[in-house]
RNA sequence: CGGGAAGUGGCUCAACUUGGUAGAGCACUCGGUUUGGGACCGAGUGGUUGCAGGUUCAAAUCCUGUCUUCCCGACCA
């Protein structure tokens, strides 16, 4: 009998989502509507995250600060599109202790302008560039409706804010992030993507463009995860960001901007995971190994001890549980806490000479000779199995779901089904954009630059066309 | 923000129709026996029924408002 009964992800996928984040115990609800409460176990996941993006960062030459969470209007203001684009979700401080502001105060729903207002008084010289700083910090967004990591009002990102003396120096740099997050989503979280550009319609406000990295869920529907925004000068001009260049004239910076948030969490159960519960790719487990000694000889608990050492030395992350719950309870809980690698000692094993090794992906179970066994080899041969073999059940779904369309035929019959990504050819217009819309709220995930059209031809007017979309329905 | 559903110990629910002062299973604590797929026996702890107001001699139950969660739409990472 199981004890935290989780629905299943076939019959109802939403709340199959929610009974995993729950009994994972990664996060909970509060009292304040889409702001959770992010539990040990879930961040310890987002930590993780932070600890491999922030090396990366720090590798390619960014530095850490700090922002404040307040802005003042006049400063948020300074920047039109980004106003009208946060406008309706943004949050607002009008009172101090008992006393009635001057100007009222947003919270940061992203952080572009009070970059800008720094960088305008700490920019003087082409020597002072670039300049690249993150900040690794928490943004509030007044959601309408909100799913724990998918869409809180509050979540956690970090946001890179880099200015540049070039354009050229600028595009790369966007260019360069996208390539970060895609790295991530590939080879960290075993999530396959597509990475493109964003239409005019769907990109960041104020942005002259965004690359967007887009993944598949298991029920076919896309999340964007992952960003990287060029803004030209166009906040430089507005904040006032200048600097002298070689040739001593005064010139505006060229800026980027990129982020992820915690909603990668969400990802990785909704790509990953199953009705056992949580399934985490192992290099971005927290806890990879668990150890269960079943009964209680000193023979079982020695070895068990000499196992874990071993493996911790060995920089792969093992614990023992050596609660006093039942063995069958604690395989459930390894299960749904989604520990890639189970160790099953127990005294019928040391007399067969056997472990048994229990992936938690497939959920197999391999009994392996305790003879000359390498602990420390055999298991991180395993976890690198189950880190590829993740991707390739992903990747193997995403291309499943990934469709033509030439029609709206097409659209329809595809998403009526289970949707996914759809390739179709556009023909540019924000008409086409408005009439996929209507079918079930139909999106421009992103345009692929690197591939060519189908066929030519707009598979909403019928016109000619130069670009190729992937267009799906998104969280 | 529109349409629907639901809020009762930590969790899942019962009692609501017909108002009379809250009950079960799981979890938790203590003692003992156990340990190969969510153990067993015994004894305990824990609830001003989401919140506010109203009707009534009396409200978990009836009425109004509000908050939160879930599902379906419009908005967004």
């Amino acid at each position: 009998m199981k004890n935290n009964a989780i629905t299943s992800k076939t019959e109802d996928f939403a709340k199959w989502y929610t009974d995993v984040v729950k009994a994972a115990k990664l996060a909970d609800y509060t009292s304040v509507k889409g702001c959770i409460a992010i539990e040990p176990n879930g961040y310890a996941i987002w930590e993780k995250m932070q600890s491999i993006l922030d090396k990366k960062f720090k590798e390619l030459g960014h530095v850490n600060v700090q922002m404040p969470l307040l802005i003042p209007e006049g400063l948020l203001n300074k920047e039109s599109e980004l106003v009208e684009g946060f406008a309706p979700e943004v949050a607002w401080v009008t009172s101090g202790g008992s006393k009635v502001l001057d100007e009222r105060l947003c919270i940061r729903p992203t952080s572009e302008t009070l970059f800008c207002d720094y960088y305008a008084s700490h920019v003087k010289s082409h020597r002072d560039l670039p300049m690249l700083y993150n900040q690794w910090c928490n943004v509030l967004r007044w959601e309408k409706e909100t799913r724990p990591f998918l869409r809180s009002r509050e979540f956690l990102w970090q946001e890179g804010h880099t200015i540049h003396a070039t354009e050229e120096e600028a595009i790369n740099e966007t260019k360069r992030m996208m390539d970060v997050y895609v790295w991530f989503h590939h080879e960290i979280l075993a999530i396959p993507s597509i990475t493109g550009l964003k239409t005019e319609k769907e990109k960041f406000a104020g942005a002259e463009f965004t690359l967007t990295n887009e993944a598949l869920m298991y029920n076919g529907v896309a999340l964007q995860s992952g960003t990287s925004h060029y803004f030209g000068q166009k906040f430089s001009k507005a904040y006032d960001v200048k600097f002298t260049n070689k040739e001593n004239k005064e010139e505006y910076v060229y800026q980027t901007s990129w982020g992820a948030t915690t909603r990668m969490i969400g990802g990785l159960i909704m790509v990953h995971s199953d009705d056992y519960g949580l399934v985490l790719p192992p290099r971005i487990a927290p806890k990879q190994v668990v150890i269960i000694p079943i009964g209680n000889s000193e023979k079982v608990l020695e070895l068990s001890k000499k196992y874990m050492e071993e493996l911790n030395n060995a920089n792969i992350s093992a614990y023992i549980d050596d609660t006093l719950k039942s063995p069958g309870f604690k395989f459930a809980e390894a299960e749904v806490n989604g520990i890639p690698v189970r160790i099953e000692i127990g005294e019928r094993d040391l007399e067969n000479g056997t472990l048994m090794f229990v992936r938690r992906d497939t959920r197999e179970k391999i009994s392996v000779n305790i003879d000359n066994l390498d602990i420390v080899n055999y298991t991180s041969d395993l976890l690198e199995t189950i880190q590829k073999d993740m991707y390739e059940r992903a990747k193997k779904r995403r291309d499943e779901l990934t469709f033509e369309a030439h029609s709206l035929e097409d659209f329809e019959r595809i998403i009526n089904s289970t949707p996914g990504f759809i390739k179709a050819d556009w023909c540019g217009s924000e008409e086409c954009e408005l009439k996929l819309k209507e079918i079930k709220g139909i999106k421009s995930r992103c345009i692929l630059e690197n591939e060519k059209c189908l066929d030519g031809k707009c598979a909403v007017c019928g016109k000619d066309a130069s670009k190729l979309v992937v267009w799906g329905i998104q969280y």
